[in-house]
Order: C-alpha cells, then sequence, then structure tokens
DNA sequence: TCTCGTTCTTGGACAGCGTTACATGATCTC
DNA sequence: GAGATCATGTAACGCTGTCCAAGAACGAGA
C-alpha cells in the first residue's frame, strides 16, 4: 500500500540523493518497492510527478524566515535566500530547471519577495517587474552555477573563452587570463544583485519603508 | 556522400525548422538521407553534435556588427545582441541551454564584450567579473523568456504565482492583479541591463573611455 | 457468507531514444 | 590486381516513458 505521498517523498529523497537524471519511473518504482504502474495511477504522467516533486520541495524551501531591518535588506535576503537554498539543493533545482517549473519550485519565496516589496513601497505592476527583474537575475546566476559544476570541461565558460584563435589579438592579456580562471560567482551575484535591487528599491526610500 | 559539414548544417536547419526536440540521430540521418552511423562516423557522439552545431550556430551569430558611440553604450549593444539574436534563434538557443553550452553559443559575442569593456577601461579581473554578471543576466532573461512560449501554462509564473491560497492575503489587490499578467519582459530586461552595466561602467567615464 | 463494484496493483508489451559490433561496399595506393 | 583506408548499412542492446488488459484486495449490501 503505497500512498502518494509516500511516493513523492520517495522521488524527492531519491533525486537530492543521486541526482535528477536518476529519477525515472521505473528506478523510483523500484525504490518504493512497487511496479512502474502504480506510481501512474497514484501520481500520474511524468511531467505530473516531477511538477509534485518540484511543488513539495518549493513548500519546504519557504520555512527560513527572513532577516534584515529595513524592507529594501529584506527584498534582498529573499533573493540570497533563494540562491541559497537553490544551491543547497541543487538537484532539484537542476530537475526544476529542466522541467521549466523554476517558478514553481521559488514560488513561496517569490510570494514572500512580493510582500516585502510592498512593505518598501514597491507595488502593482512595478512590483511585477522587480520581481521578473529579480528572480531572473539569481536565476541566471543560478544557471551558471549549477552548469560549472556539471558540465565537461569543455563547455566550461573558462575553457571556451581561453582557448583564443589568433582573431583576439587585440585583447588584453591580464584579461585574457583572467577568463580562464573561474570567478567567484557569489561575491559577483551579491555586488550584482545590489545593483538591480538598487535600481529598484533606492537605498534613501527605505530608511522610512514601514510608513 | 555526406561530408560533415553538411549534417551539421541539415542539423541545425532541423533544429531551427523543428525545434530542438527534433534533434535525435535517427531523425537526422534520415534528413541527411543516410545511415544513422554514418553521423557517428563523420560527426561523432550526440554530444558531440549537439557541441558542434552550436559551435557553428555561434560564428553565425557574431557576424552582426556592435552600435554605439561610447564604450559603454557598445557593451549595452554587445548584451542586446546577445539576447536579440538568442531569441530570434530560440530552438538553438534551448538546444544550447539543455546541453550546457550556451557559454559556447555566445562566444564570438562574450569576446566582443570583453574587446567594448576593455575599451571602457574595464580589464583583467575586473573584466572578468563585469562579463559574469553581464552574461548572468542576460542568460537568466533569456531562460524566462524561453519558459514563457513552451512550458505548459500551468507552470508559467502567472499562473503559478496567482492561483493564490489563502495566506497571501497580506498582498496587495493591485500586486496579485499584476502578478497575473505577463510582464513586458523586453523592457524589463532593457532597465536590468542599465542597471547592471552602470554598476561597472559608470556613465561618467564613458565619456572619455578611449583616452 | 457470498457477491458486486470500486480501488489498487501488476506483468507485459510498444515505440522511441543513444549507442555499438560487425559486415559490406567504395575508393585510393602501391 | 592486391591490400589498406574510408564510408556506409544492418541489426541488435539497453534504456526511456507510456499504456492495456488482467488480476488482487477490500468495503458494503443482500
Amino acid at each position: 500500500m503505497a500512498t502518494g505521498d509516500e511516493i513523492l517523498d520517495m522521488a524527492l529523497a531519491l533525486v537530492e540523493a543521486e541526482g535528477a537524471e536518476a529519477l525515472t519511473m521505473r528506478r523510483l518504482a523500484g525504490e518504493v518497492g512497487v511496479a512502474t504502474t502504480t506510481i501512474y495511477w497514484h501520481v500520474g504522467n511524468r511531467d505530473d510527478l516531477v511538477t509534485a516533486v518540484v511543488r513539495r520541495h518549493g513548500e519546504q524551501m519557504a520555512r527560513t524566515p527572513v532577516n534584515g531591518d529595513t524592507a529594501r535588506d529584506r527584498v534582498l535576503d529573499v533573493a540570497r535566500l533563494i540562491w541559497r537554498t537553490s544551491l543547497e539543493h541543487r538537484e532539484v533545482t537542476r530537475l526544476a530547471a529542466a522541467h521549466g517549473a523554476s517558478a514553481l519550485q521559488a514560488r513561496e519565496l517569490e510570494l514572500a519577495m512580493a510582500r516585502e516589496l510592498q512593505a518598501a513601497g514597491v507595488v502593482g505592476m512595478a512590483a511585477r517587474d522587480a520581481m521578473r527583474a529579480i528572480t531572473a537575475c539569481v536565476g541566471g546566476f543560478l544557471v551558471a552555477a549549477l552548469r560549472t559544476d556539471q558540465a565537461p570541461e569543455a563547455l566550461r565558460r573558462t575553457t571556451v573563452l581561453a582557448d583564443h584563435d589568433a582573431d583576439d589579438g587585440d585583447l588584453n592579456p591580464a584579461t585574457r587570463e583572467a577568463l580562464a580562471e573561474p570567478a567567484d560567482l557569489p561575491a559577483v551575484f551579491e555586488s550584482t544583485l545590489r545593483a538591480v535591487v538598487d535600481s529598484i528599491v533606492p537605498a534613501d526610500l527605505s530608511a522610512n519603508a514601514y510608513l
């Protein structure tokens, strides 16, 4: 007797333990100790399965409290929270990204961001655009971070940009050398995030955010 | 007699015409009019195939000249160029993203960006970090844009954030309504890009960029 | 207790995928 | 013409998601 919840828990555990690619219908069925078709009966399609797994994980992700004194700081903190928890559960993040369900994974945290933006005085379409901007940046950095530890070496940015043909002779040697080494992605993320948030929630407004 | 170049051309055409998912070994072989194993002989693995296709397309992508009066404007323009051409060839972009080869797709344009940054006085590790920041943002917006026209409606951000349970009662009605409608992504991209580039190449420096 | 109907589970199949071992034909070289 | 290299084809292996028809468990009514 396997319930749908048990199957989803097992699927989530399987993904976290052995990677997004390990989540196949047969493999999951074997892990639960049941026939493949039972998964279909309880959960449905593979699309349904992945969607349910990502949603479940997204709800668990939102349990961390948000820190920060000003509303602007709290907006920043929610963004960092998405970044950090997505990296901590990178296999689920990878699964969600491959499935086009990143919005579902971060749903609760994005709603938290909407509330903080509102506290900072950003509402309506401005809030929507702000969230799109911030989440797009976070997502872009996540893709970059996850690619680094997954893609074969030949496809990494450091390799791709370093193996210079003749034509980039007009490139500064220091730059060329720097491009061959990986950046401190968390640091670049932090400063970029600040730039983006600054353009949306100016620092001088955040002082009286709760007025 | 099928050469490797012919196969790659056909693969590229197939992807652009029928989507990234249509690029299977058998399908491509049938399109070229040849047995599946011939693809392996000429191009190699499927990984090799996709890599070669993306690289070829990336080289074609870099033929558009860069516009702008100041070096800073030209940096902005290269970023827009990546954005625009990636959207125009969205199926190739999707293929590259799924394969983790986005860096390869944009290689030439990223090198162009490195040259423009150099003209703006940004070199070495600063240039590398600047490029990481800009490309991460462009990539994030691209992922968002491509997801919009591909993912099933139930996974779209508008749907995900709109179907509100009880718990978001403290959210402004105007905000909640705005979240249910798609943003003007190109416009949000443009303003976010400006914010990021401003934080790297200040506008007042760009005036004497070529000194 | 027997039976009926619903819920749940199963084994076996199908088509498609990437990939490979092996055999065959074509072409060029000595 | 013999042999080596290049180029292609046939057929299979193991994997994937998915579905169909048949069986097992189970709760309720007669």
